[in-house]
DNA sequence: AATATTTACTTGTAAATACAAGTTGAATGA
DNA sequence: TCATTCAACTTGTATTTACAAGTAAATATT
């Protein structure tokens, strides 16, 4: 009896859809870490900006001290805000210098403003026994993946072009959403919590194909910067898999390490 | 009067002297986070093992839980724990973020049974005003640069051609060194005290010039991974600045993030 | 014996409270 | 007027208390 209980109940976490509320269970800490993030990132707070006091916070998210200091923990551990005691939080902006070479995505690296997204592949469901040399486990290969293409545009040049492998495990009506302009990790972190812990990538240098040298609208024998990505996870066991061609001619990537 | 003794405290807390005593300045939460870093990186604990209990850490440290969760929070972050609820901690052993990619020199990413190292230009002392697009400040400029080039050979073949440039500060009898098969920041550390603390790089992919093609051994048009990098130590203001380039056919450059 | 249930752990979240310590500007004194 | 002091902020540290939620093994039930 019980046990139908526990497996409804799995049922529902595993599927995204939460057991009684939507937001009953998103710990408050993490809530208002997203509304001061999409704050900062969407442009409500800008560079050197001096943020609310932590009581002022308190009052207006009607939550403890502590809570909001675990927000604001967060937001500085990951450097959008620097803390000074006595002073307050001052806004630092979207972290930079991180870059595509140790983060995920290009949206954080390259910032929000310049960047246009075309998808040439709309996310599609599809079979697969690899990830660009990266081996798959059963579960991983039985599952299938959700496959994307995107060209990516710096300041109107094309600059990136992505290919995206995703484990096709738990992510409900996935492949049917927009992701014109949008970030792809933003939608995973909003809606299916899915956050992104590190990973590992191999670079290489190679010549534009065919193919690259179509989109990127260069000659014969251009060189390409190539990055096979493995990306982990907070779901233990679901991986993200990238593959990111990248036109070096004017944007060098950029890192710090 | 009070201003005095206000001078005072500034000048100790910036010389690294604790106004009154050593230990009591140090917050509870990291001296725990200290202890257990090094119990992993020592050893005493392994990889998978369970840590113990966040009560029994309480009672061992003689402090509360809010104070051990906050620095099991840091080892979490930091990637040498991963908490699982109803679990407990199990250690997952020194975070990784080895690689050329995220760290220093090719000897430590690559392992040094297999990698040879042939010194194109001996150290010598030059004069420089700019380092591989990285700008220069006065100190830098006037002291003049150490200079040195190297071709590294990975089972044989010749994979990384490397240019380095180091102030000429406080570097007494440093040309006159032998760097055959030998870790240069490994010199660094051991005869100068001097240690990488992390640094800022650009990655691009170019075409072989013809210096690189006779290196390299490879023929026209071929692709060719360029790093360049600007490396911080310990000192204060001394940066090493090195330009890397790679032949990706056989070896891909490996990283974690 | 196999299956539920309970129990005793574990970590996760959150509040209320208190004081320490750094910063700033207004009030106070010479 | 000028320097000092003070008061009112800010963030930093730490305790205490409480309950929620996940895990695993012992116990009770069928």
């Amino acid at each position: 009896m019980l046990k139908l209980l526990l497996l409804l109940q799995l049922y529902c976490n595993q599927s995204g859809i939460d057991f009684m509320q939507q937001n009953a269970l998103i710990p408050h800490h993490r809530k208002v870490y997203e509304i001061l993030r999409s704050h900062i990132t969407d442009g409500v707070f800008h560079e050197g900006d001096l943020l609310p006091s932590e009581n002022e916070l308190c009052t207006v998210h009607k939550v403890t001290r502590p809570t909001i200091r675990k927000a604001l923990d967060r937001l500085a551990n990951e450097g959008y805000i620097v803390r000074h005691q006595g002073k307050g939080s001052i806004v630092k902006g979207i972290p930079k210098g991180i870059g595509i070479l140790s983060l995920s995505g290009t949206t954080s690296a390259i910032g929000q403003d310049n960047l246009l997204t075309h998808i040439v592949v709309k996310p599609e469901i599809r079979n697969w026994s690899e990830a660009f040399t990266f081996p798959l486990n059963l579960q991983e290969i039985e599952s299938g993946c959700i496959y994307l293409e995107r060209l990516r545009l710096v300041n109107n040049k094309p600059v990136f072009f992505d290919i995206t492998m995703i484990p096709n495990i738990n992510l409900p009506r996935f492949t049917s959403r927009n992701f014109e302009n949008k970030s792809l990790f933003d939608i995973l972190r909003k809606n299916y919590q899915v956050e992104v812990k590190g990973g590992e990538q191999k670079i290489l240098s190679i010549v534009a194909d065919e193919k690259l040298k179509d989109y990127f609208q260069v000659g014969s024998g251009h060189p390409v910067l190539q990055l096979n990505r493995k990306i982990e996870t907070n779901r233990p066991g679901f991986y993200i898999y990238s593959q990111v061609f990248c036109n070096t001619d004017e944007y060098a990537l950029y890192g710090t390490f």
